[in-house]
DNA sequence: CGGGATCCGAGACGATACTG
DNA sequence: CAGTATCGTCTCGGATCCCG
């Protein structure tokens, strides 16, 4: 099973959603729900689009991805990285210098990412109008 | 512009990333980044993957997203209406019933979310072992 | 430069109770 | 049935200080 996560001793296979043979972001416990966060989080996303056009040292992938702290560039950077789709590479060098770069699957993750982000760009315009109406009507409900 | 959010007098346009002819995510105030994160929140994507199979119901849709409370998926479907994402159809009758369906634009963005949740998915073997691997290795450093 | 540790407020979230 | 209201919890996330 994809969904398992295997937990010590706690809540054992008294639910149904843990015995799939697929993963399934639908079921409550799926570890595949996890992963989908850790990538599209507030900054996940942003790190990973980022990545995507090359290689970038902390500072300048901070810089790049406007507004992140170094706390949570960091906690999101590890978290990628666990979940196999950033490399992390340190040189050896004064002052010190670590590389962050895409791994093969982040790449996928990554082209996914773009067309979404992309698709939402362009249709701004059209998102606005509807917020724009949507809260003319709820101030006059009719 | 398409990034300005017209605040009616709060932090005029000292910002660089405001004047920009196109929306983008990377800079710091464009409002597509938080339509982003609507459609790509916790539970803003698995809403729009389900409604993506069809229009459901209110608490046909808490069943289907498992583990949503009442609370977030009033919230959630509210975001994605106002977006101009899902389209909200109250039919009189008793009981009340409310149908939830996407908008065209609706179903261009659950159609990319698909495909990210599709990739996501089928890799996870590879994830869970990126997992193990870093875990052992933040334990025994070297 | 590349982070880790700590503190703390704001918002996300869940459970429950209530309404039309 | 389809929500809203209220409350308490808990995580997110920013600010700050610190270290190698």
């Amino acid at each position: 099973m994809i969904c398992g996560m295997s937990e010590p001793a706690a809540a054992e296979s008294r639910d149904d959603g843990d015995l799939q043979p697929e993963a399934d972001v639908f079921a409550r416990r799926c570890t595949s729900r996890a992963t989908l966060q850790t990538v599209t989080g507030r900054w996940g996303i942003l790190a990973l689009a980022a990545l995507s056009e090359g290689s970038y040292r902390f500072n300048a992938l901070r810089r790049r991805v406007d507004g992140v702290s170094e706390r949570m560039l960091s906690q999101t950077l590890q978290a990628l990285e666990r979940d196999g789709l950033v490399h992390r590479e340190v040189l050896e060098a004064i002052p010190p210098r670590v590389e962050y770069s895409l791994t093969p699957l982040g790449i996928e993750v990554a082209n996914r990412l773009l067309d979404l982000i992309e698709l939402v760009e362009s249709h701004m315009p059209e998102v606005h109008a509807a917020q724009q109406d949507y809260d003319a009507r709820r101030r006059r409900p009719l």
